[in-house]
DNA sequence: CTCAGATGATACATCTTTGTCTCATGAAGG
DNA sequence: CCTTCATGAGACAAAGATGTATCATCTGAG
């Protein structure tokens, strides 16, 4: 399922990243301009904006996939690769919010990758649970939501600046597994 | 500096905001059809869709501001303060998510009010902190941005139907004040 | 009833964006 | 040297959004 890309399929689709995260009504004209290529020839690779789009959703799931699975490689436990996968969303938190601000359903296949992610991610805690990481009476929505709304607030601590992506991504960890675990009063 | 609005004004604040959530780019059009008035006197009420934007953006700082006053206006404590200003923020997330995804600059007033509320939160949470709610080491701009965005993931949990709003509101209450607490092993 | 004010519908000019097409250029490879 | 291919630049038509203006209608106050 590889897609072989030219430098310029890849400096569109950045360009398209860049200029769509800091604006999502941006024209193609701004993307082809940030791209430092022609207005045509944007559309010689992508031919409509919706086209482009869709493989900008395409490349941002494949690449927290991608991530994720190389994180989670050596996972000792469930729980740990909750932990890795955590530290592995962080810097790819800006692509992840590009995608929800899109309408997920343009496409079926996204649509349904989409839904995979969130129920391996689901199945994941369930499976940390059982390790005792997490209190029998959560949500497991609950948690899945705080785990990937906590990946966004770490990258925005390192974006302004107030963390290390080490530090921000223990910050975070502390907070999921303290805040949802077992014991306690 | 209370405003006076005419009933065509609150249905097109309304349904800009509904519209406008739903889809960032949508055409003043819509929100007219929304609205239920002719475009025409959409414009007579808001000259551009600057001037709307920037009044839904005043709107929803405003909300804002008024329902947290008016939760924590009995509060006992910094820390009572925080959780009833997060169970009052909890049903005006949207509209919070819709002034993080506009430019806030756009307004030198909004701006100021947006740094306001920020500083005022933290300075709520240096309050709670020698309280004892929150641990020592632990930075008050991550308390800040856990407590927006347990805000923001508790209203998606009401959203969704996976939670009432009483319950969502004691999750993240939960997940904020045992995930950053000040013992713990 | 009468009149002022607000509205809906509509037409209109303007602007921006989009997508297509053409043509000249320039680089790479045979 | 010659051919091929991608590109940049620009012209172009079509579509959509925006903001203005006009006119007929309706409603409520006096």
């Amino acid at each position: 399922m590889k897609v072989k890309r030219t430098p310029t399929d890849t400096a569109i689709i950045e360009a398209a990243f860049e200029v769509f995260s800091a604006n999502p009504g941006a024209s193609l004209g701004d993307v082809a301009e940030r791209a430092g290529v022609g207005r045509a020839t944007l559309h010689r690779h992508y031919r409509s904006r919706d086209t482009l789009i869709v493989v900008l959703m395409k490349q941002a799931l494949a690449e927290l996939d991608d991530a994720v699975d190389r994180a989670t490689a050596g996972a000792a436990s469930y729980t740990d690769m909750l932990r890795l996968a955590l530290g592995a969303m962080v810097p790819l938190a800006e692509r992840q919010l590009f995608l929800a601000n899109e309408q997920v359903d343009r496409d079926p296949e996204i649509a349904a990758a989409f839904h995979d992610g969130r129920k391996t991610l689901i199945a994941t805690i369930e499976a940390a649970r059982a390790e005792g990481t997490f209190a029998a009476d959560i949500p497991a929505t609950w948690i899945a939501t705080t785990f990937d709304t906590l990946v966004y607030a770490a990258w925005t601590q390192v974006r302004d600046g107030e963390a290390t992506h080490r530090q921000a991504t223990d910050l975070a960890w502390r907070t999921l597994t303290r805040g949802l675990a077992g014991d306690a009063p």
